[in-house]
DNA sequence: CAGCCGCCTTGATCCAGATCAAGGTTTCGC
DNA sequence: GCGAAACCTTGATCTGGATCAAGGCGGCTG
């Protein structure tokens, strides 16, 4: 059933050239004709934040900032259950039973590219289910290690956790030993409702962790982790 | 690459004739030359309940039974994160970073084959890759919908979600409008831990939805719901 | 630059659920 | 059938984090 086509060499399609996705995420697992089909059918925008990102049946490779997933009970209450930081990608096949709402939360890059295509690909290019197996697994993980925190972790050990995770996300590279300092994508409401705290008690913890030298608040959306092991030591787990 | 094999006609193996999970969970997404070599590196065996179940590198039907799968913070403190009920399958490609363990909550019935087999029949058979994605991706809403009760809900609300998610996994057949009634797999202290709270909070929670006759407690790992409609107000979502 | 609005911090008080305590019930070995 | 252990229920009290309340601090508009 498969069509034989790009038979000819085919070159990295300019969109992708210094793409920092081209080997990540889906992208990575696709072949040089594959990915030159894909690339006339992408598109990439910059978004602002507060923009909330509708699921329109396309994938996208993240290529910087942040998105937040948030799940609504009916009386208002929300639940942030996951997050999307560049590099990575947003999308998914298979529609959730409940819906989720995807947002972005600060400016972002996003290059996006319909699902169909990628689903058609599949059937000759096993690795590209592997990469979705993969991330959806990996989604799996974060979600579960959160309901530990979520059931069992007190208030400091959850703000402790939230800033290692977003300290791991945003800073890749990661200096193991020295300080590590970052933007918060996130407001304190939003923080409060990821781990499901008020935002009265995020502030309180916060305020704690920089009298006991943990972290410093350079400013309201500027943290720096001034020790990351003592960090760690009441992240809890 | 694909070795063309099993061009005669195949019969459905003697193993896999009567069995529940024949057109489910992985099995039904097999042609029927791989469902005979699948069967050939298939045994079916039977688990007490208290059994670990470590992960030997194999995908498992839930034949009959319920699994918890749990995670372990370092003093102690335990999260069920997620249960398999029959029918359903247990196993998964790509190690989970922090160790999830699996442990059968009733006497079980497994139909367990390697892991190996299934990864190299996805190559020529996309559909198995769709259905383990799927699978992942249902775990994973699953999960968040979790997140939100955890991190969310009320004592009251969350023992009321627990009950319904119970019954729905225990009864397919679901019957909408009469009374529902089945035996808990789990103890008081697991639902309290997947809950994220006390044995005593959840034993009161539960004599009040008994005082309130929205359930009965037939006995302790008896539960008949009375009214689900009314435990569905009580849900919270 | 004044005034306002959105967001954050800090303090005082309250309460849902934890902890502590005391039986009750079921199960099982002997 | 008896004793003991494991599990569950119910009551009394305590407490971590919620709620209520009162500013503080930028950042934007006019």
């Amino acid at each position: 059933m498969a069509v034989i086509q790009d038979a000819q060499p085919v070159s990295i399609p300019a969109i992708c050239e210094s793409c920092e996705a081209r080997h990540g995420g889906l992208c990575g697992a696709l072949k040089a004709g594959q990915l030159a089909e894909l690339a006339r059918a992408s598109s990439r925008h910059e978004v602002l934040a507060g923009t909330e990102l509708p699921d329109d049946g396309t994938y996208s490779n993240v290529l910087s900032g942040v998105v937040k997933l948030t799940r609504n009970l009916s009386d208002g209450r929300q639940q942030i259950v996951g997050f999307h930081f560049a590099p990575d990608f947003l999308g998914r096949p298979f529609e959730a039973k409940r819906p989720i709402k995807a947002e972005a939360l600060t400016k972002m890059t996003l290059c996006s590219f319909p699902r169909t295509i990628i689903d058609r690909m599949m059937d000759d290019t096993p690795q590209i289910g592997q990469r979705l197996l993969q991330h959806a697994l990996n989604e799996l993980d974060e979600a579960r290690d959160w309901m530990t925190a979520l059931g069992h972790k007190t208030a400091s050990e959850k703000v402790a956790s939230f800033l290692l995770m977003i300290a791991r996300n945003i800073d890749p590279a990661n200096h193991p030993a020295g300080s590590i300092s970052f933007d918060l994508p996130l407001s304190r409401a939003d923080i409060a409702d990821f781990l499901g705290l008020t935002i009265e008690t995020v502030s309180r913890e916060l305020s704690r962790l920089r009298s006991d030298g943990v972290i410093r608040i350079v400013n309201k959306r500027h943290i720096s982790l001034e020790s990351v092991a003592q960090l760690e030591e009441r992240r809890g787990d």
